[in-house]
Order: C-alpha cells, then structure tokens, then sequence
DNA sequence: TTGATTGTTAAGCACATGCTTAAGTATTCG
DNA sequence: CGAATACTTAAGCATGTGCTTAACAATCAA
C-alpha cells in the first residue's frame, strides 16, 4: 500500500497542501463530506483535474472517499491534518523557546530601562 | 517585492516544506542561526543544491539571511512557521468540531447501552 | 431499453523542480 | 600580494506537475 493504512508521510501532506485548489477542497470537506461533483462545482476546471487533485489528497491521506452506486463520497482524514500540524508545533515551540532564552539574555545582561 | 515583507502566502511555504532537505534545514534552523555550508554539512549534495533550497525557503517567508563578510547567516522566521500552524488549526478544529456534532447526533438517536 | 448522470482513463503538452558541473566573485588570512 | 574560504551564477538535463481534450465505463431514472 501507499502509506500504512493511510498514514501520511509529510513529503506528500505539505506537497497536497501546496496548492490553493487542493487547500480549498480541504477547507470544503472539513465543513462535511462530498461528492466529486459537488467539490469540482466551484472551479473554473475541468473534472478530470478535480479529480487528479483528489488523487493526490487521498494518496497524501488527508483525504479518504468510498464509491456508493456510481457518487464517489469524500471526506477529511483529521489525522492527518493533526500531524502536519503537529510537526510545525514541534519546529515552532523550539524556535520560540530559544528566542526566549535569547531575550531573558540579553535583559540580564542590558536589562532594558524604563524610559 | 516578493511577498508583503516576507510574509508569506501558503503556496509557497506549504511548497518548501513539501522537500525532506528543506524540512531539515528548518529544523536545523529552529535550533539556532547557521551559515550556508553549516547548513550544507549533513547532506550529500552539492552546495549549489543547498543554496536553491535555502532560496526556496527564503522565498517563501520561512527563512531570513543575511550577509556578513563572505558569510551568510541564516535564521529561521517563527511567524511563517505559526502561519501553517493556524491554517492547518483552523481546518482541523471545524472538522473535529463537526465530529463531536455529529458524535453527539448519533448518541442522541441511538444512546450507547453499557455492555 | 434509452438516455442522462457521475465518474474514470489515457494521451499529450507547457512549464516547474531538483539536481548536476563548471566557472565565476568576494572576502579573509598568511 | 597570493592562496584559501565561502558562497554565487549559469547552463543543462531528467523527471514531475497541472492542466487539457477525447473517449470510455457504470449506474440510475423514465
């Protein structure tokens, strides 16, 4: 399989998100699922785009769909998205943490004056 | 100007984190400032590669340098970092927030029985 | 069964990406 | 000065991306 059961690897998440088309899609289905059609409806763009879009969300596995009769369902996988998120918390919270050490540096050792 | 004072449309950053290289190039990054070939050192690929990496990254927003003598010092910009982070959180939150309403509908309807 | 709906597959094209090597430019050191 | 360091620029190449159109299923409804 592509990922384990869908877990994603973070190559494929950001390069899904790194499109508007596909980030809009993602906006869309996290408000409740949908058909091809209907995600495909607000675009100037043919189907078959829409669909190569999805593809590369599902591959990615921030999304997931099943067949029903001949309507292709799709939906978010938050998980996903929760770990795109989580990678960049991590990253952030280390950079923010060392500017702090850096500004309680600097004050102790030129602790800034009042006026 | 590229972007608004390096603040960065999510295109290109979701982009430049879509490459592992350049992924441990901001983690690297969130550690500390580093120079061009500190930066270079752990990978096996040519300086120039690196460069256009790192040219990607600043683009984006996600990375600020600066040139000093023949040095370039390279830093991490944490706001593009949040930046992600939020769009990501948003999305993440309506999704989880439309499961618990919809966690809460079936609940309501067809009420768990303990064992 | 006929026709409309909903998606799928395949081929192709313009352009972007991620590397490479080769040859430059500054800057600092001895 | 001359040589070493730290990038920088340019050109080229294989592969990937984002679309298109055209043709093909599969399903549902009259």
């Amino acid at each position: 399989m592509l990922n384990n059961q869908g877990a994603a690897d973070l190559d494929s998440v950001f390069h899904a998100l790194a499109d508007p088309t596909r980030r809009a899609i993602v906006a869309r289905l996290c408000e409740g699922p949908a058909s091809v059609s209907e995600l495909a409806k607000p675009f100037a763009m043919s189907l078959p785009a829409i669909v190569q879009h999805l593809q590369v969300l599902e591959h990615s596995g921030l999304v997931r769909s099943e067949k029903i009769g001949r309507v292709r369902s799709c939906s978010i996988v938050p998980g996903t998205v929760r770990e795109a998120e989580a990678w960049l918390g991590l990253r952030r919270t280390s950079a923010e943490r060392r500017l702090d050490r850096l500004e309680g540096f600097l004050n102790q050792n030129h602790p800034a004056k009042p006026i």
